[in-house]
Parts: C-alpha cells; sequence; structure tokens
DNA sequence: TTCAGCACTCACTAGAGTGGAGTGCCAGGT
DNA sequence: ACCTGGCACTCCACTCTAGTGAGTGCTGAA
C-alpha cells in the first residue's frame, strides 16, 4: 500500500486478489469505461461508472481511482475536465480480462447457421462471401486468407498449349485449387510433345506438394521434350513459394468509414487494406507473436495506430491453414468481434475440411 | 435576341457560331469556371475568370453571362455573393466540348509504356495490377473488368477426381482462361470411368465457345457414365452463364475517401464498391447508352450522385470485350481521365490480343 | 478508506461584430 | 447594342466574448 501512487509504469507488486496489478474495483471501472466508451465514443466521465457492476462506491472515489489508472497508463485524458479515454493499455486489459469466450447473440448465431446451410460453390467463392458475412456481423472490415496450399498434394498436371511456342501449366491440387501459369517456349512445341511432357510431369510430381517437387526430372531420349519437362517443373516450383499465393478477402472496407471521423485517416487505412501482401504479413505476424488481437500500436503498422485486429486461425484438418482478421478503430466491439471471429473460423474450418476429403 | 433571357430550359435558337447553344464567350467562361473548380473545388468568382483565354472582357461582364449560365442551369450558386459552381449540366458541356481528345502527360506515358513494358503473368494479375496504374494516373478509383469468356473457344476439359463422389472440372478457353466447378455425383465415380467421360466431353465440346456447348451429349452404352457425362456438360454451360463470370478489379478506392470531405458518402461510394454485380452492370449499362462519361446523376445510382464515371471498351482482336471505369468526385479531372482510360485501354487491348493468338 | 462539498478547468455553444469576396444593377462610354 | 467602372448590397467565414455544463482534483469529516 505504501507505494500505491509511487508507480508509474510497472507493474504493482502487492497482494492483489485480481489479476494484472489493478485491484477488483479499478478492474471493474476500467472495463466500465472501456465498455462505455466503445458503445459511445465519447469520454466517460465518473458519474456515468458509479453503477457499473463491481463499483459500489461513490463518484468521488471512482475520480480518485480513475486518476490512478491514468497515472498507470490505462486512462487519459483528452484534456482537463473531460472524461476518461482508454489507452491502447487499457484496452489491453480489457481483452486480457474477458470474461470467458464469449459468444454471439442468437441473430448472430442464425445468421451464420443459415450462411454456412447455403453456402456453396467454389472455394474461393465462399471466402469472399464470408468476409461479408463477418462484416455483416460485426460492423468490421473483414479479412479472410485463404488456405495455403504449399503443403497440399498435386492431383493433376496438364500442359494446354496456347500457342505455337505458349502452353499454360495447370495444376490441380487435392483440396480442390487450381493453379494455372503460362509458359513461353523458346522453340515450337507441338501437341504430341506436350502430351509426352504432359505425361512425364504426371509421373513426376502427382501426389507430391507443390513446394517439393523436385527441380531434377529424369532425362528422357528426347532432349526437347526433357526442356519443356523442365521448364514446366520450375514454373510449377515457382507457384508454391509464390508470395502472392495466399488468396486475401477483403469485405466491408466501407465500414472503415463509418468508424473514423477525420477522412485522411480512413484513407490511410483503406490503402493498407489495399495492399494484399502487407495485409497478409501483418496477420500472420500477429498469429506468429501469439496474440489475437492486437491495439493500436502492437502490430507496428503506423496508419493503423488507432485501428486494432482480431485474428482468429482457420484450422482446417486440424492444421492451421488460413486466417481471419477483423479490422476496426481501437474502440471495436471486441467480444463481438473475437465471439464472431470464433464461430464463423470454426464453422469455416469444418467446412474446408469436409471439402478437402 | 429578343427572347435571350427568357428562356430557361430549352436550347437558345439564335444563329450561334459555337455548338450547343452557348455563343463563344459563355462557352469560354464556361469552361473556365470548370477548369478553375475541377483544381481548387471552390466556387468560381468572374473576377478569376475575366484571364482565361476566349474572356476579353471585364468582370462585369464575365458576372452577366455567368447570370445567364445560370439561369441557363450550367453554373449554380452555394449561396449569394459566393462564387460560380459547375451543375452537372455544366460539366456535361464541358466534356462533350473537350478540345481534341486529349493526351497524357509525357511522364504518365512513360509510365504506362514502362508497366506495359514489364507487365507478365496471368490475364488477372494483369488486370489487377492495370487498375492499380489507373488509379495511380488519375487519382480516382479504377475499375477494370475482364474480358467475358463467353465466345471464346474451349481449348482443353478435365475432370479430376477429388473424392470418391465428387470431381473438379477444368476447363481452359483459348485466351488461357480456367474455370472449374466442382461436382458432386449421386454414386460413386472411378478414376477409370472420369477419364472416359472426359475424354467424350473433349470430344463433344472441345473447340467450342461456353455458351454454345450442346447440353444434348450422344449417348454411349455406359448408362453410368453417360450420367458423368451429362452432369458435368450442364455445369460446363453453366459456367458460360452465370452472373458472376465477369471478373471485376477494383483499384485506388482509397482515393474516394480523399475526393470528399463527408465521410458518409465515402461510405456509401465504398459499398456500392464492393458489390460487383451493381458495378459491373452500371459500367455495361454506361456503355449501352452510349456514353463514355456519365455525370451526377446520369448513371441513376443514387449514392453516387456526385460522383462521374469515365468508361471505355477495351477490344480484343477487335471485339470489344472488357471495359475499363475511372470513379471520381464530379469535379474529377476530366480530361486526364479520359485520355489516361483511352491510352490504357488500348494498350491492355493490345496486350490481351497478343495473348490470345 | 470513503464520501460530500467546493472551487476550478475547459470544451462547446450562441451571439455580436468585422472583413472580404462576390454579386447585381446602373449609368455612361464606345 | 454591347461593354465597363462604380456602387450598394449580401452573406460566409472568422474572431471575440460571455455563458453553460460536464467533469475534475482537493479537502475535511465520518
Amino acid at each position: 500500500m505504501l507505494r500505491e501512487n509511487a508507480m508509474s509504469n510497472t507493474e504493482d507488486s502487492r497482494p492483489d486478489s485480481e489479476p494484472g496489478g489493478l485491484d477488483a474495483r479499478k478492474a471493474a471501472i476500467l472495463n466500465a469505461v472501456v465498455s462505455e466508451y466503445i458503445g459511445t465514443a465519447q469520454p466517460v466521465g465518473s458519474q456515468h461508472v458509479v453503477d457499473a457492476p463491481g463499483v459500489s462506491v461513490s463518484s468521488a472515489t471512482v475520480r480518485s481511482d480513475m486518476a490512478a489508472l491514468e497515472r498507470d497508463g490505462y486512462l487519459a485524458q483528452p484534456h482537463t475536465s473531460a472524461g476518461r479515454i482508454p489507452t491502447d493499455k487499457g484496452y489491453r486489459f480489457f481483452v486480457d480480462h474477458l470474461a470467458g469466450p464469449g459468444s454471439l447473440d442468437p441473430v448472430g448465431r442464425q445468421q451464420v447457421r443459415r450462411f454456412f446451410d447455403h453456402a456453396h460453390g467454389e472455394i474461393e467463392q465462399m471466402l469472399e462471401r464470408t468476409s461479408g458475412l463477418l462484416a455483416d456481423l460485426t460492423d468490421c472490415t473483414a479479412m479472410v486468407v485463404g488456405p495455403s496450399h504449399d503443403a497440399v498434394a498435386i492431383r493433376s498436371i496438364q500442359l494446354v498449349a496456347l500457342g505455337p511456342r505458349l502452353a499454360l501449366l495447370v495444376v490441380v491440387l487435392a483440396d480442390g485449387a487450381v493453379q494455372k501459369q503460362s509458359i513461353e517456349f523458346a522453340d515450337e512445341v507441338d501437341e504430341a510433345r506436350l502430351s509426352d511432357a504432359t505425361a512425364r510431369l504426371a509421373a513426376h510430381a502427382l501426389g507430391v506438394p507443390l513446394t517439393q517437387v523436385d527441380l531434377v526430372v529424369p532425362h528422357s531420349g528426347d532432349r526437347a521434350t526433357d526442356a519443356v519437362v523442365g521448364a514446366a517443373a520450375r514454373v510449377l516450383r515457382s507457384l508454391g513459394t509464390a508470395d502472392g499465393s495466399d488468396q486475401l478477402f477483403v469485405g466491408g472496407s466501407s465500414r472503415m468509414a463509418a468508424a473514423f471521423d477525420a477522412v485522411d485517416t480512413v484513407r490511410s487505412v483503406l490503402s493498407i487494406l489495399e495492399q494484399q501482401l502487407v495485409v497478409v504479413t501483418l496477420l500472420r505476424g500477429i498469429l506468429d507473436t501469439g496474440l489475437s488481437v492486437a491495439i493500436g500500436a502492437e502490430h507496428g503498422i503506423e496508419p493503423l495506430a488507432s485501428c486494432a485486429i482480431v485474428v482468429m486461425p482457420v484450422s482446417v484438418d486440424g492444421v492451421e491453414a488460413g486466417t481471419i482478421g477483423l479490422l476496426g478503430p481501437t474502440r471495436m466491439n471486441y467480444p463481438l468481434a473475437l465471439a464472431a471471429a470464433r464461430v464463423v473460423g470454426d464453422r469455416l474450418g469444418e467446412r474446408l475440411s469436409e471439402a478437402g476429403r
């Protein structure tokens, strides 16, 4: 108790019954402030917090606690004589101490159920529409990264002639994904040679994942055919390692416009969303640090400093294959977003697992 | 002259040397107002117009002409004692009487040249990147609709087994496009039957455009195989008539955020852009009415009332196949947008024509 | 440790005043 | 018949000035 007001940036070390270095009442007050601010986007005064559960004290006491929370960096004041606004640290505490995993409201649940009952068509369409569903549910911008095809076995390989020296390599993977890449040859290649090469490629690479295709293909008698097969094998391998091989679907980007009133914030956030590689890297980076929520500066992308991101891995056949991300302002509705991401992620994973077998 | 000030909404019928019912000076003034407003987004006063080419009169005379232009609906005043702002009709006159087709500045030209010199990869990537190029060039949001595959001959058909009762129909078209659709069969189908069916399908549909595939496939002895072939033929046909078969690429949507300062305008425009079908229909509709620019309410989509759209068909092998669209505020830079759309559209068309042979 | 009371701070609003950009009109000149 | 300089007028944008109210920090008493 002695040092209560002396600490500023480190955790309190006194024996708290509650976690995170905050006593029960301070935690309750912080939660109340965050909740209310998420709803109203207005600074929250001590009076508005008095009625919150776990806070049965007068506004004066709340004020003193709020002052302490501000000293500890959980809250901030836009200006003197205004209410308090949560800092990134405040939001962090809030999400780290959310009661239970949270669940969707019945309406949302039904929406999800109906969606997956009626979902049909190819993977891409489904992922695209899933991003729309998530955006609808959470009023955030949704990002869906499709499962990586790196480890999926090749089911079919075919070289299709498009011109005398131009062919298209078409690869079908076991999960139903189709990849293609055109190949231009130095010399003319006739149909017979192409189908010959196709057969050799199939023998060489069928059942092997894209990333593990051997670049060295056993020679045959025919050097021209070998050249074609070699070129195709290189292209095949490059398909697996290509940077843009992840497919990203962004839904509801218009919702970012409603989240901020500063137009240039909207602009910079949107321009980030246009960069597929940046977004995919970002989501992967957050997952890799073990977080499921990145708040404010935590993800290190400057223009998104006033945003928070909720990520959720999508497991297909027990392996983390895809990713779901929800982007909103830092004052987004975290419980809702987390619940929606979890539910949709699970259902999507199930669905994709079915499709793979 | 008697009726000069009496008319309000119809064209002037006196013998004008200049087109559109406006004498040379009024036209020059209107052009000057539009040009300046496009640049500054501020109401234009009579003083700012006196130095414009074709206007060698005093500000008082300009004022009287501007009053006439306002009566005729070409200009509007936000309030008394403010400058004039072009109306949709004013913009319409401006674009209809642009001097010459306009051309890109050297920097832009080089940007386009470099882009198409280095452009490689598959159609989709190229269209996607083209939308980014257009957005960069014009500071508008760019929409690129890929060539329709309806009339393109089928180069290759293949049924690939994904599961005991599940197969993937993979179709390669002559232009290098690949379409796929999964098919679920009522009964189990083994590999032998699938390759049998593939061969029969190939014999039936190779070289035929998707839309003209005959649903009736000649029967063979085997009823099970016939069922597979029939199902595949139906799916094949449906690929050609699917609503979402057009591929749309939107680039630079963040630029809409900079164009307006009302956040909810941005929001509603963005949400339109998210609806692929709406956008494609919109572009096609504008093309069908024979316009290349749709201003304000002309396209009939309410949330885009403060936007203008520049469209340009992309000809592949002499046939209008794709579409380029540029979306900006009504005060967008029309000459630049038209020039960019034309140049990029032409180059893109050439490029796609090459790829097809 | 909590609480009621109190003085204080400061964004927000409304109203008054001012400057300036822009207009419409008119009388006189070409 | 048309153009022009001059002039009175309008009205936005800006500034300044209270006044209001939500909210704070502090203090002394329970």
